[in-house]
DNA sequence: TCGATATAGTAAGCATGCTGATTATTAGCA
DNA sequence: TGCTAATAATCAGCATGCTTACTATATCGA
C-alpha cells in the first residue's frame, strides 16, 4: 500500500486530473477548443465587462502571469478584446467579443452539466456534502494559495 | 456572483492550488527542494524497488511522459537511480539511492503533518468525511482521468 | 519462425501555474 | 512639487500535465 493513497494532496490532485479530463472530453465532443481556465476567464469577464487583468486574476483565483498567457490565447481566438485602460494606462481592460458571447451561450449549459461527471460515484446527498466541504475548506485556506481569491465589488 | 464559484471543477482546482502551495511552503521551510510530484514518485519507488517507469506511472496515477521528466530531475538530484532492465531492455528500472532514502526519512513526517494544513477550516469529523468522499469519487472516476491509477501486485 | 501488434520510453509541442526580475505608470507623502 | 513606494503587466525560466509521433524491443499468432 503506497502511503500517499489516502493523503489529501494526492486525492485532490487526482480529482483535479479527472476534472480537467472530463472538461476536455466534453469540449472535444462539442467540437469546441476551450480549456477550463479559458472558460473561467471568459465567464468572469462576461460577468464584469471592462475588468482589468489584475482584478480578473483576483476574481477567479489565478496567478497574474498565467492569466496573461490565457488572455493572449483568448484574444488570439477572437473571444476577448484587450485594450489599454483610459483611466490607468498600466491596466489592460477586457471585454468579451460577440464571438465570445456566442461561444459562452453555447458551452455554458455543457459546463453546468459536466460538473456532475466530475464527481461520480456519489449519491445526491454525498455530492452536496462534498461540494459544501470543498467550499468551506477552500474559503478557509484561500490565503494559503499563491493566487488567492480577492473578490471586490460584489462579484 | 461569478457562476463558477460553486462549480466542482473550480473548487477542486483551487484546493489543488492550496495543496501545492502548502507543500511548497513546508518544503521551503525545511530547506528541501522537492515538489509534491517528486515526493510521490520517490515514495512509490521506495515502496517497490526496481519498478519500471510505466508501472510507476500507473501506481501513482501519472501520465507516462510527465513522469519521465520527473524521474530525470530526481536522477539529476541523485535521489533515484535508473537503469535498463535486464529482463526487458525497453524498460528502465528505478531504485531510491541512499541520499533518496535519507531525504525520504526526513520529509515523510513533514508531508504527513502538512496534510492537515491542506484541509483547513474543518473539524475532525468534517475532515474525515471530506477525505472519504474524495477517495470514493476519485476511485469511481479513475478511468476518466488520462492517467488512471492501475495498481498491480498489492501496492 | 516470421510478421503483425503491443508496449516502454523519449521527443516535440502546447497550456497551466509558479518565481523573480523588469518596465511603465500611478499614488502617496514630505 | 518631487521623491519614493506601490501597482499592472510582461519576460525569462522552470515544473506539471497532456497529445501525437517515433524508436526500440517484446509478444503473440499464423
Amino acid at each position: 500500500m503506497v502511503e500517499i493513497y489516502n493523503m489529501a494532496g494526492h486525492l485532490v490532485r487526482r480529482l483535479n486530473q479527472i476534472s480537467v479530463a472530463v472538461f476536455a472530453d466534453r469540449m472535444a465532443a462539442e467540437g469546441v477548443e476551450l480549456t477550463p481556465v479559458q472558460f473561467a476567464a471568459l465567464s468572469a469577464i462576461d460577468a464584469r465587462p471592462g475588468i482589468a487583468q489584475a482584478a480578473l486574476a483576483g476574481a477567479i483565483a489565478y496567478d497574474q502571469t498565467t492569466l496573461g498567457g490565457v488572455i493572449d490565447r483568448l484574444e488570439q481566438k477572437g473571444l476577448v478584446a484587450r485594450e489599454v485602460s483610459s483611466r490607468d494606462r498600466r491596466a489592460r481592460v477586457l471585454t468579451v467579443t460577440q464571438a465570445g458571447q456566442d461561444l459562452l451561450a453555447r458551452v455554458r449549459p455543457v459546463v453546468r452539466d459536466l460538473q456532475g461527471d466530475i464527481l461520480s460515484g456519489l449519491d445526491e446527498a454525498e455530492t452536496a456534502q462534498l461540494l459544501a466541504l470543498l467550499k468551506k475548506t477552500t474559503d478557509a485556506g484561500n490565503d494559503k494559495s499563491r493566487a488567492p481569491l480577492t473578490p471586490r465589488g460584489g462579484i
